[in-house]
DNA sequence: CTGGCTTACGGACTTCGTAAACATC
DNA sequence: GATGTTTACGAAGTCCGTAAGCCAG
């Protein structure tokens, strides 16, 4: 199966023309990127480039995956990007003394809800002793 | 980085509403799958499913992450597709005595391509004893 | 002899599975 | 108790770098 650090590897010797910048840029040794691609080439059983000549060549399938692998580190990229947009999830983890009345904790809740960006909340119900040991070990919020 | 394995135990638990179905479409253990999800939140910063409930939930940040999830694995799969679709390379070497007469060979060589399909080819020139070597030591053609 | 790709081989990282804990119904 | 997810930890696989080999100009 094709892995998405192999495609980089590809699109880099199809930017530098050679294998030695390509690792360069990939910040990886030579003879890794080496072996990246004939991985590559041997999960497609086509080969990619033409060594024959100083400088590196694409054959004609090469060409076609080229096309392919832009599109798809393309579309990770914009995948990226597109989740850093938005602010982290904010998680909170509530502890709610179950000595307080339900519509007390209902009331709070959807004010908050309404007021804050919160996307993932937590509610945890127990004795305020109990609570306590539940933030010692480390399940209270960040 | 975002690797594309856990792109497809992503997908899989989109398609599949919880872990244990998604890990059996993937063949892998659904622990296994648990700490791919986990990996692939961190690394994005952001929840992407809500397990409150018995059934698996997409929050608003993986409905948009599942979009571009599957465009990547669609042009995955267009890419493989693709190059499948051509025969495999045929990787010919060839070993040319050096006591033939160049015109002869350029002539033989120009004929074999137009009349063969074979994508990439090798010459190597020498002598008739240094070509069975160089057979013998496993760098002839298959 | 220089520049450049490939092969060989260990080390290090990480994926994976089993087992157990945790949670919800 | 049944179903389902998370955590823990050891085993297996593989990515990676160093060193050496091979080839062309």
């Amino acid at each position: 199966m094709i892995e998405r650090y192999v495609l980089r590897y590809f699109l880099a010797v199809v930017d530098q023309g050679n294998f030695t910048r390509a690792a360069a840029q990939c910040r990886i040794s030579q003879p890794t990127l080496s072996v990246g691609i004939a991985k590559l080439e041997a999960s497609l059983g086509q080969t990619l480039f033409l060594r024959n000549n100083r400088r590196i060549e694409l054959t004609p399938s090469g060409t076609r995956f080229a096309v392919h692998a832009r599109r798809i580190e393309a579309e990770f990229a914009a995948a990226e990007r597109d989740l850093q947009d938005t602010a982290p999830t904010k998680l909170v983890r509530i502890g709610v003394a179950t000595t307080l009345p339900p519509s007390w904790i209902a009331a709070a809740l959807g004010r908050a809800r309404r007021a804050s960006t919160i996307e993932r909340l937590e509610v945890v119900e127990g004795r305020s002793s109990e609570l306590v040991a539940l933030l010692d070990r480390g399940r209270g919020s960040t």
